[in-house]
DNA sequence: CCAGAAAGTCAACACCTGTTGAATTCTGGT
DNA sequence: ACCAGAATTCAACAGGTGTTGACTTTCTGG
């Protein structure tokens, strides 16, 4: 054996397993679920394609494995309430916008548009994280329509700005189109609904 | 020949034709244009996949025929100024929801999201439609601009409603959405912007 | 009634897909 | 230097894809 555990440095396994998913994560993005093909991820992480599904099982569960996300919405209730929507929004756009970030969230929008398993995974995420953040600051009644309407800018946002790339939104610098959608997002959460 | 012009009554093949169109619509609004095989679209029109092909040369080219649309925006011009947003909405989600509608539109979102070729065609279909329509009511300097924002607003209610199904957004009448909605977009027309 | 065009079918092609089990190479501990 | 076991590759499978060209059926005008 290699090492028992807590070996510091990760075993080449292990290496060669995230080398797989950070291809995997950049193709799935790239080109969605159904473009995407083992060989051409196995080849990227210039690996065999039977390797890839020896350490994932299938290309479902890989998909699975690539897509497991954390938004890592920051905490609202420590923010005042008229900021609220300009902080989410800002938040939103550094999470797409950042260089460093996986691509995790293109992933999950892209696929799960045309595979019912990533919509899930999507419908999952947003119950859980967007719907419960959102949750914390409105009256548990009016809290699922306020997510859902904060959910339908905040993705159409994403969709024509990221995926589209529509022109009037994906050629605008990031603080103009916050200073547009930030208001909107701040009725959704804060304004009187009928 | 059967007829030189002028029949009333289309010929035999322009009714296949026709019916393999509206198979085509139904696969790929339903399943995007990946998933989309030629040979299921053929079986639901009772048809040899050879003949799809004979018909339409090609997939790609049967898709671009199935995605041929017209969004059939209303003369924005003659609505009060103050309904705009309103009127836009109400319009926007009857296309969507309309049961006689042709799938036009979730083909066209379904399949621009993976398919460069779609999205070209959206982003035509953006331009010319939308953009225009929207450019008779605001300045010139501005019209891009809200162009983008309604419809980042409008397809990513879409995308939420009736691609991803999103609860809190899916699950609401439409009446509701629109009450909720309508004024968004009533300001990303009208609204002063910074 | 029948030639010829129009409409449609058949069988096959070349290629690509996810997945598999056996075979091979690599590596670390003694 | 040896060798168990981990890491990885090889070759192949069964099935599905878009597309093609030759063939057959159906229709229609003279």
């Amino acid at each position: 054996m290699t090492s028992t555990r807590d070996d510091p440095r990760p075993t080449k396994s292990q290496r060669t397993k995230a080398a797989i998913l950070v291809a995997a994560r950049e193709h799935f993005a790239r080109d969605g679920y159904d473009r995407t093909t083992v060989r051409s991820v196995a080849a990227q992480a210039s690996v065999d394609p039977a390797l890839v599904i020896r350490y994932f099982s299938s290309k479902e569960a890989l998909f699975a494995a690539a897509v497991d996300v954390d938004l890592m919405l920051p905490d609202l209730a420590s923010v005042p309430r008229g900021e609220l929507g300009a902080r989410l929004t800002r938040h939103f756009l550094e999470r797409w916008e950042g260089g460093l970030s996986d691509d995790v969230l293109v992933i999950l929008l892209r696929s799960a548009v045309s595979n019912e398993q990533a919509a899930d995974r999507l419908r999952a995420v947003f119950s859980e994280q967007v719907a419960s953040t959102i949750g914390a600051l409105a009256p548990r009644r009016d809290a699922g329509r306020r997510a859902g309407l904060v959910a339908s800018q905040l993705l159409g946002l994403a969709l024509t700005r990221y995926l589209l790339r529509l022109p009037g939104i994906a050629d605008r610098p990031a603080d103009d189109v916050l200073a547009d959608v930030g208001p909107t997002i701040q009725r959704y959460l804060t304004q009187d609904l009928g």
